[in-house]
Order: structure tokens, then C-alpha cells, then sequence
RNA sequence: GGGCGCGUAGCUCAGUGGGAGAGCGCUCGCUUCACACGCGAGAGGUCGCUGGUUCGAAACCAGCCGUGCCCACCA
């Protein structure tokens, strides 16, 4: 530390993260610290693929607390001296990235079918150039250790590359085909959806019962809808089997009202007889359900609802109204007919798009489909072995509930953002060519070939980001050293999602798990309970919180209240880890400025340096273990706790003395115990441990790669720890005394002590000074006695007195209690009744001596 | 309909079988030579309700009440 370091220090009495972190940064960066050669192997690195966030997207909590999590693990192997990568990149997000160009593109009074697919494309390119790499820097914000020399994208040329080869052999296998299948339509984004991206929101509608005459009878069958529109696409009327209300009409026809249509009346055991009439219109093209019953009896399969929600031509009188109006209008004409039976309000579960908020339109359209009941069983047992370790327990289940039932995953959407499809078709002969690169021209007939115009679910080439970031499908250095990669921390939104998926396509193609461990980490909600989201107005955000607080707060404050339980945001707990930076650098100013110039080393003289060094020790083994099991409130919690109290409140002030006389022992431990504090809390407050680590003796480099504490055993220490545990407590006894006795804080009493004596720090903190005699003491205090002086009023300290007295008397009656209780004696394990007894001794000996 | 979770101090949350904890807030006292983002001392909980298991329950079991999330094709 040079002159104008010091002075520095000395001048500097509060922590100003805003100086600190954007230098602190740089200098990381210009270390290279992030930016590993690919050497080694999977097995002795440590590798972290983030979670890529998307182009468009702006740091949110979310990524605030997984980002944290990540970097603490990431960071504590780095300095262990592991070969340590962190993989950054970005999603191109289809459907929210395409939305927000074409947002550009309104207000300019343009839409993308003006400019066509192509120059829509390159103007979607052109932003994300200019806006893409925002995120990137937010992250940087927060002092992520992410190898920025090695960003990734997934539609960068070598990802491409990969998700073209997955499709083509994912085809190949037969996964994948094409059919004409009912799908989850969202109106909002033009597109078919995945069954993972539909919510279902509860919602009242009315439900309608519709009276269809029965051909050549005068009977009816009642059917019920809340879609009256569908009635338009109905195909037949269905019964239970077993329901002998209809017995006799299965076979026969009812006629469609409005339409004239003849529907047969099947029977399906799908009918619930309970529900209704008992009576069902199925509406193959419209409803999920219908559709099933559908193709088992080889319905007609009507569209009557167009993907933009209108009705198409088939509607008749209908077409071009949209489903809304239509169900009116079909009301109204049913009304008007005398079909209509009854209306009642109606409470049911209605599936909404979780990307547009639209109510999804179920139709039946030809799209790409992967079949994953077969990828699906390595990635289940793969999970059930271990191999994958889920965590928290709870999530395992989900996870394989999950996957045993899983489905046909829809692939196609109809959008211009994205991987297009990588298959071909010749018109002229029918040929459908997949293939890695652009054929030519078609291989049977040599006609010309088109591409199909759809691209694939942002999901699907997010399920190979473990692999496809390190440069597979080609045989890369860093697939080498860094795949699978060692863990995954994720929200339990994206579970199956993209966690499932991962674990099926890394099993599939590199032909390993991707990662051993998947953390699910807990929600931070708004600060009322509410879900944080932006369309609430329910968000924080984190960069403010940086900029108001610093990043170590922050950060700080996250892991101390993530939970395996969702729990609200506490601003509390970023200005605890504000408070805690600020409590780091003071307390290094103290240690730094007035040591001596020596090693750090541990050089213990006195019970309380043994106490403090054990304690430290056992703190940097504790945290260490919580960290490694992703237990990072308790691990951030505890090491404040050791700083602030053990270090700061009692060490400190014991051994300010010894350090102000220059001593050298206490001076060396002082500054050995400042280094492993340093390091042990690096991982999670990076910025301001680094800047205090800059003024240290020891410092040959950054704290970045400084080696990580392990716990040296050898410095443990029981006897030194009760002596001093017992001594605080002594203090603070002797303090809340003197409080009670309205004693001034400045002075000092007399006292002398009987029987063992409390170590030499207790009358220094507590204030007392200490003599061989002195007449009658006024009170004891465990050893010691205080005697009579001016500044003690008599009726304040008999007051005091009682009260101790009445304590000890509850306590004593409570121990015998307890004792006297046969079953407890006879029954309770031999050390838990003999602490007991121990406890009887302590409060009859003191209230003897209080009497 | 199925599954998972939660209900502990005014607030936000820890605590999984042997005497109720943390941070914040609150009260009182401190311009104590690292820090008022500080120091010292306090007040404040029939641990949702009922029953059970146990020598002993905030913790284990059952039921109930309240609350949150996930999955699921009841028109």
C-alpha cells in the first residue's frame, strides 16, 4: 500500500460501489479471467451453460438471482484453480423478437408482408445488431463472470449448423413428420403454439343449450356449448354407450340447425351421461376433444374458423365475422328458430397463449410434429438413476410424472424469425427432401424445389444450447473440455420447457447428460405477493437496484432471500447486503491502516484469537458446504453472521488494544482472518471484496483467481470457543446490568471477581473495573461482584436483583418439573437428562448466591 | 379432477422431536479515536384450528380452515 493508498483509506469511510464496479470489471476483463483455453477434460473443469436470455429482453430479477447463484458456484471453482467456463448467449426469441420488429414496423405504418419475408428478416438482423447485445451488458452490471470472448446466439452460423443436422436425423429416426394434426392456434401471433406455451385461465362464459331435431321424429337431442359458433362445424351428435336414454337413437341422424347438415348420432364413451342431456355435438375441427372422437369414427372434419379467427366460407352466412360476433349471430339465428333451450353462466378453464395472450383457437392444420415417447425414456431413466440429480426432491417427481406422459411436440410455427424448416419441396413430382444444406434441385425428378415456409420452435434449438454453444456438431476443443457441462440452475417455469428437453437432446446426440445437477430455484415475487411482471407493473428492477445500492447488495440480497419457497422481494435484505459492504470496508480500514507490517498468518497468543481463528475456520467450511448445496441464503447468512458479530462486534473490539500497539502476532492473524473473509465472501459480493482485496499486504494478484479458502481443521478449537462464548456472555450480562441499574455508559464500577477468572476482555467491554477487594458486593454476576459506589442507586439495583431472581426461580422450577417427570428420566436419551441436571445445578447455585 | 407447497414476533422469512431465531421496524441509551449503511441494551410470538403418536411436538400422523403454484380434453 503506497501513500496515496492510505490516504485513501483513510479518507474513504464509506464503500461507494458506483466508483468500484465499472473498474473493477475492467480490470477482470483485462486479466482474460473469464476467458478459459479449452484444455482439460469434463471431468476436471467446471462448465455453466446460462440460461440465454432473450435478444429482446432487459435484466429481470429473474435472471438477477439465477445469474447470482451461477456466478457464485462459477467464481468459487475458478478460484479453486478448475478450468472454469461460463457460456454466454443470447435467444433469438421467434415469436417475441419478430413481435417487437414488427411493432417498429406499425408505427411506421409498414407491416412485414409489405416488405416480404427477406428484407423482414434482414430488418429483424439489422435490430438485433444495434440492440441485441443490451442484456449482455446488463449482466456485466451484475458482475458475471461469463466468458465474453465466447457469446453465442442461436441463430449464429455454427448453431444454425447443429440444428439443422438435429432435425434432419431427428427425421431420419422418424421423430419427426408432418400431419395434418388439431393444434393450439394463436390468433395473436399467427401461429401454431406447443401445448407448453397455452395457460389455462378460468373464465365465465354462457353456456347454450341447443335443441337438434332428430330426423324423421319429433324428438330432440339437447346438446350444450359455450362456442355456439362451433355448432357451424358440427359432424355428429355423441352419446355414452351405456346411457339407455339414447339407446335406440344411436344409428340415427339428427339435422343440424341453421346448416341442415345430417350428423349421426354415435356413441363414445368420452360422453359423461351426468353432464348436461347426456347428449354431445362433436365438432371435429374445433375442439380437442371432438377432434379425437373425430378420427376414432372416421368423421368429416369442418373448418369453419380461419387462422385469423374469422369465419371462412364454409360459415355460409357467417364467413367473415369474427368467432365472437359469430356465436352472437348464431344465437340470435337459433333464437329466432326456437332452438334455443336454455342460457346459463357458465365457470370453466379456457386455454389462453402464454406469448400473445389470445384465446387459443384450437384447429386442425398441417404441421411439423416430433414424436418424443422415445427420447423421452434414456432422459427418464436418466433421472430416475441419479445421473441427473433434481433438486429440490419435490421437482424430480415432477419432472418424471411429466415425462411418462409426454406428447407429440408441435414444432412448426408460422412465423419469419427463426430456423426455417430445412425441408424442401417439389412441386412437380411431390418429393419432400430434408436436408442439411439447400439441395439443388429435386433428386427424383430434377424439377424445382421450394423451402417450407415455417420455422421451428424457439425451443427446439434451445434444447441443444449445452451442446450446440461448444461448437457440436463438429468435434471442438471446447465440446471436449467442457462437455456435459457441471450444473443448471433455472426457474421451475422452464422445467419442461427446456430442462426436460435439454436432458432428451444431450442424451440423444452428444450422447451424454448435459449437466449433473439442475437446481429449480425459488420465485421472487413483488413486494405485495404478486407475480413481478411487466404487464402488471409489478417488476423491479434490478439495474436500479444497482445503481441505488451496488451490485454486492444486490446480489447479496438475493441469495439471502431465496428460499426452496417462493418469497417476496425484501428491500430489507439488499440493505442488509448494502450495510454488509459498507461494514467490510470499515472493518478492513480498521485492520489494514494499523497493522504491523508482517505475513498474514494465523500466530494465535491469546484464548481469543483461538476462538476467533476456530470460528473462522469452521464458518469457511460451513459456507463452502452450503454453497455446494445450492443453500446459498444460509450460506450468505452465516458468513455475515461470523463477520459482523464474531469478527466485528467481539474480536475487533477485544483486540483493538493490541493492534493499535503495533503487536505483531494479532496483526498477522488479523490480516490472515481479513484474506479468507475476503475469499470466502468473493463468490457472492465480487466487486467490493475485490476493491478491499487491492490494499492488502498479501495481495500478488486478483482476488478473481486468488485460491479459494479451504478449512484448516487443525485451528479448530472447543476450549477456546466456550471460554470466550462464555465470556460474551458474561459481557453482556455484566452491560444489561448496568443498564437496568441506569448506570451512565461512560463510567466505570468496581468489582472484583470470586472463583474462576473471566478472560481479561469481559471487564474492558462491560465496563468494570476490576480490584482485589472492596466490602459487601451490591450484586453478582455470575463471578463477579460489583461493589458499592456513587454512581449506583440502591432501589434501581434491588429492582434489578428481583428481577434476576425471579428468572432463576422459573428456571429452576421448569428443570425440576422436568426431572420429576419419571417418563422423561426413564425414557429421554442419558446426555439430554444429564444437560438437564447441569442446568438445575447452574440456576440454584446463582440464585444461592443471589439470596 | 390430480399433484406439489405454504400458514412461526408489526413486516419479510429461517428453524423437522429435547428450553422459540434472523434481518428490518419499534423503545431506551450512546458525537466510545473502522463504520450512524454505526455501537450498547430492550420490548414483542397460546408457532392457523382440532384430535392423535411420544417421557417430550412449531417440528411426526389424521382431519379441518385459509392461501399459492403446477398438471389435466367435462361439452
Amino acid at each position: 500500500m503506497d501513500a496515496a493508498q492510505r490516504k485513501m483509506l483513510e479518507e474513504t469511510t464509506r464503500y461507494d460501489p458506483a466508483e468500484v464496479e465499472g473498474r473493477v470489471f475492467g480490470e477482470w476483463i483485462e486479466g482474460g479471467y473469464f476467458h478459459p483455453e479449452a484444455e482439460g477434460t469434463p471431468e476436471e473443469n467446471f462448465s455453466v451453460a446460462i440460461p440465454p436470455p432473450n435478444v429482446t429482453g432487459a435484466l429481470h430479477m429473474g435472471h438477477a438471482l439465477n445469474g447470482s447463484m451461477q456466478d457464485a458456484l462459477v467464481r468459487m471453482n475458478r478460484m479453486r484453480g478448475k478450468n472454469t467456463l461460463w457460456v454466454l448467449g443470447t435467444d433469438h426469441a421467434g415469436i417475441a423478437t419478430q413481435a417487437v420488429v414488427e411493432k417498429g414496423l406499425k408505427a411506421e405504418g409498414k407491416s412485414r408482408h409489405e416488405l416480404g419475408r427477406e428484407q423482414f428478416v434482414e430488418r429483424v438482423w439489422e435490430w438485433k445488431e444495434e440492440y441485441g447485445s443490451r442484456i449482455v451488458e446488463q449482466y456485466k452490471r451484475l458482475g458475471a463472470s461469463l466468458d465474453y470472448e465466447r457469446e453465442r446466439f442461436t441463430l449464429d452460423e455454427g448453431y444454425v449448423k447443429a440444428v439443422y443436422r438435429v432435425f434432419k436425423q431427428l427425421y431420419d429416426k422418424g421423430y419427426i413428420y408432418r400431419d395434418n394434426y388439431m393444434v393450439n392456434w394463436d390468433p395473436g401471433s399467427h401461429s401454431a403454439i406447443s401445448d407448453l406455451e397455452v395457460e389455462n385461465r378460468e373464465v365465465e362464459d354462457t353456456l347454450y343449450s341447443i335443441d337438434y331435431p332428430v330426423e324423421g321424429s319429433d324428438r330432440v337431442l339437447t346438446v350444450a356449448t359455450v362456442r355456439p359458433e362451433t355448432m357451424l362445424a358440427d359432424t355428429a351428435v355423441a352419446v355414452n354407450p351405456d346411457d339407455p336414454r339414447y339407446a335406440d337413437l344411436v344409428g340415427q341422424f339428427c339435422v343440424l340447425p341453421l346448416v341442415g347438415r345430417r350428423l349421426p348420432i354415435i356413441a363414445d364413451e368420452h360422453v359423461d351421461p351426468e353432464f348436461g342431456t347426456g347428449a354431445l355435438k362433436v365438432t371435429p375441427g374445433h375442439d380437442i376433444n371432438d377432434f379425437e372422437i373425430g378420427r376414432k369414427h372416421g368423421l368429416e372434419e369442418i373448418g369453419v374458423i380461419g387462422p385469423d379467427g374469422r369465419l371462412t366460407e364454409e360459415a355460409g352466412e357467417f364467413a367473415g365475422m369474427t368467432a365472437a360476433e359469430a356465436g352472437e349471430a348464431v344465437v340470435a339465428a337459433l333464437r329466432a328458430e326456437g332452438r334455443l333451450r336454455a342460457e346459463e353462466p357458465y365457470t370453466h378453464s379456457v386455454p389462453f397463449s402464454h406469448r400473445s395472450g389470445e384465446r387459443i383457437e384450437p384447429l386442425i392444420s398441417l404441421q411439423w410434429f416430433c414424436r418424443m415417447d422415445e427420447l423421452a425414456q434414456p432422459a427418464i431413466a436418466a433421472v430416475e438413476s441419479d445421473e441427473v440429480r433434481i433438486a429440490p426432491d419435490q421437482w424430480k417427481r415432477v419432472y418424471l410424472d411429466w415425462m411418462r406422459e409426454i406428447r407429440p411436440w408441435c414444432v412448426s410455427r408460422q412465423l419469419w424469425w427463426g430456423h426455417r424448416i430445412p425441408v424442401w419441396y417439389c412441386d412437380a413430382c411431390e418429393e419432400t427432401i430434408v436436408a442439411e444444406q439447400p439441395p439443388e434441385r429435386c433428386g427424383a425428378c430434377g424439377g424445382e424445389l421450394r423451402q417450407e415456409e415455417d420455422v421451428l420452435d424457439t425451443w427446439f434449438s434451445s434444447a441443444l444450447w449445452p451442446f450446440a454453444t461448444l461448437g457440436w456438431p463438429d468435434d471442438t476443443p471446447e465440446l471436449r473440455a467442457f462437455y456435459p457441462t457441471s450444473f443448471l440452475t433455472t426457474a421451475r417455469e422452464i422445467l419442461f420447457l427446456w430442462v426436460a428437453r435439454m436432458v432428451m437432446m444431450g442424451i440423444e446426440f452428444p450422447g451424454a447428460v448435459p449437466f449433473r445437477d439442475v437446481y429449480v430455484h425459488s420465485v421472487i415475487q413483488a413486494r405485495d405477493g404478486r407475480r413481478m411482471s411487466k404487464s402488471l407493473g409489478t417488476g423491479i428492477d434490478p439495474l436500479e437496484e444497482i445503481d441505488v445500492h451496488g451490485a454486492d447488495a444486490l446480489r447479496f440480497g438475493l441469495l439471502a432471500m431465496s428460499s426452496t419457497q417462493d418469497v417476496r422481494f425484501s428491500d430489507a435484505k439488499v440493505e442488509q447486503g448494502r450495510d454488509l459492504a459498507n461494514k467490510l470496508w470499515n472493518a478492513s480500514r480498521l485492520i489494514l491502516l494499523n497493522a504491523a507490517e508482517v505475513e498474514p498468518a494465523p500466530r494465535p497468543v491469546r484464548v481469543e484469537d483461538r476462538w476467533l481463528l476456530s470460528r473462522l475456520e469452521r464458518t469457511v467450511s460451513s459456507v463452502t458446504a452450503k454453497l455446494e448445496a445450492y443453500d446459498f441464503a444460509h450460506a450468505v447468512q452465516e458468513a455475515y453472521a461470523f463477520f459482523w458479530r464474531d469478527l466485528c462486534d467481539w474480536y475487533l473490539e477485544i483486540a483493538k488494544p493490541r493492534l493499535y500497539d503495533g503487536e505483531e502476532e494479532v496483526s498477522a492473524t488479523l490480516l490472515y482472518a481479513l484474506e479468507r473473509v475476503l475469499a470466502l465472501l468473493h463468490p457472492t459480493m465480487p466487486f467490493v471484496t475485490e476493491e478491499i482485496w487491492s490494499f492488502h499486504p498479501a495481495r500478488r494478484g486478483h482476488l478473481a483467481v486468488h485460491p479459494f479458502p479451504a478449512a484448516d481443521e487443525s485451528l479448530y478449537d472447543e476450549a477456546a470457543e466456550a471460554d470466550v462464548e462464555g465470556g460474551i456472555d458474561l459481557t453482556q450480562r455484566l452491560r444489561a446490568w448496568r443498564d437496568l441499574a441506569a448506570v451512565p455508559a461512560a463510567s466505570v464500577l468496581a468489582a472484583r471477581v470470586e472463583g474462576v477468572d473471566p478472560p481479561e476482555f469481559v471487564a474492558r467491554l462491560s465496563r468494570f473495573e476490576l480490584g482485589p477487594d472492596g466490602g459487601d458486593p451490591v450484586a453478582s454476576i455470575g463471578p463477579v461482584r460489583v461493589l458499592p459506589s456513587e454512581q449506583l442507586d440502591a432501589a434501581t439495583v434491588a429492582e434489578r436483583l428481583e428481577r434476576r431472581r425471579e428468572e432463576l426461580r422459573s428456571e429452576v422450577e421448569r428443570a425440576e418439573r422436568k426431572l420429576g417427570n419419571e417418563g422423561f428420566v426413564a425414557k429421554a436419551p442419558a446426555e439430554v437428562v444429564e444437560e438437564e441436571r447441569g442446568k438445575l445445578e447452574r440456576y440454584r447455585a446463582e440464585l444461592a448466591e443471589l439470596a
